[in-house]
DNA sequence: TCGGTTAAAATTGTATACAATTAGCCGGCA
DNA sequence: TGCCGGCTAATTGTATACAATTTTAACCGA
């Protein structure tokens, strides 16, 4: 069993082949997921398969009943606006500790780095589909940093549980027009120069809103709401790499 | 292999088995947990023993590193508190959330019951052992109830991840002495009024305060602030049967 | 005595065989 | 025809053997 992966052990990555599987979709929603099955698929044991779906189970993307297995959990609209619901709290609650314990030197570097990349990709008034994917890495970057600058070591491992859900994650979703990118990027603008000017109350109420935005317009969407004027607006990036 | 328990699968007993021996403190934290050792302690084989762990990882008691195995995580002052503040703004989003929706009958009754069920046992002045229990029981009702009644189904599974810690689950600490069990419950009925008068801003920032300052109160025993006048405050309860 | 190399022990990762549980089907019977 | 019982197949749960990795300790040389 040569794994030409990393170092890391083998069930880890099966468990990333079937969150992919999951999120892109080769598996549907409410599937079953025989063991056997995915032994065949992923080239290893029922031993590492099982540890993997054990992983997935806790981190929510597939239900676990004794003795029956487990499926692909299905999730509905209110699942994905709830999700946001509690992402939108737990972000906010790491940016207002960052501005209350200030950001370290490179953190702050790397957020000024993260709204300038942004800026020189909305200077030409529009967006290709390179840009839209550059703006991805960056706008997963910009959170990232802030959630890690609040040091709290509980964050990362809570918001895994509700960025695990298809159109919650940041690297899953890349439908914005160029009018909603300019949107969201001042927010990120204006969540920054809160947090550097140390006012944790203005920066946790932005960022909040900033999320509760996001998932206003995947609403919109799904119900055909304005939003949804031109192109087809919904596309799951592959590879899952977690959070 | 006769489980003399309930009709569920081994894995989840030897998971119950090992969160207790840590939760009481059978098993110090950064302790490596060598699989073989779990296994004469349980009686289980290294299979359900391995899943236990995984488990276990992923609820955060224990930390996994891979070919090195597990081992007990070790809480510092800093993760209980940055734990609360988590829990805080949840249960805020939680409170805020049952106010914008309102209550169900049952659940509305249920609350109204844990008030006035903790107004008699402060009645007569002064807290014994039993209404403490009492008290205790009461008291993880009322907020499990609330999270029950914002109708998100990811808040319990996240709030899991951050309860499974010591002095964070209201299952484990037992400490309070007559004059702040009659502060939080004054907090209590003050939430419910604004849950039921359906003012979520209100609602959300009552229940925020309200953990904080829980918080507070843990922060200043384990820095022998003012607090810890009189007995000893710390008592951790039995059987953590979870969230 | 210290440092590095190497072998052995301990521990975790994986595969597989076997046990237990569940679910579906078929036939018998009223 | 409808229902009940038991049987068979499929699937999950558990135990155990083996492989890979890490850790430990011993040994040798400088």
């Amino acid at each position: 069993m040569v794994s030409d992966d990393k170092g890391q052990t083998q069930s880890q990555r099966v468990a990333e082949q079937i969150r992919d599987m999951i999120m892109t979709g080769q598996i549907e929603p409410g599937a079953r997921l025989y063991e056997q099955l995915l032994t065949s698929l992923t080239g290893a044991s029922r031993t590492p398969v099982r540890a993997a779906l054990s992983e997935l189970a806790n981190e929510g993307m597939v239900t676990y009943t004794p003795n029956r297995g487990y499926e692909v959990r299905r999730f509905t609209l209110d699942d994905i606006i709830n999700a946001y619901r509690v992402r939108a709290v737990l972000e906010g609650l790491a940016c207002r500790t960052a501005a209350e314990i200030g950001l370290r030197p490179i953190e702050e570097e790397a957020l000024i780095e993260a709204v300038e990349a942004v800026d020189s990709i909305l200077k030409p008034g529009q967006l290709n589909d390179d840009d839209r994917e550059t703006w991805q890495r960056w706008n997963i970057l910009f959170h990232q940093t802030i959630i890690v600058a609040s040091r709290n070591t509980n964050l990362p491992k809570v918001l895994a549980v509700v960025t695990n859900i298809p159109m919650v994650s940041n690297s899953m979703v890349s439908w914005f027009d160029f009018e909603n990118v300019r949107r969201f990027h001042e927010h990120h603008r204006r969540v920054l120069e809160m947090i550097r000017k140390r006012n944790p109350g203005r920066a946790e109420t932005l960022m909040r809103e900033h999320i509760e935005q996001a998932s206003d317009f995947i609403y919109d969407i799904f119900n055909g709401g304005p939003a949804t004027a031109g192109q087809e607006p919904l596309i799951l990036a592959g590879s899952a790499s977690s959070s």
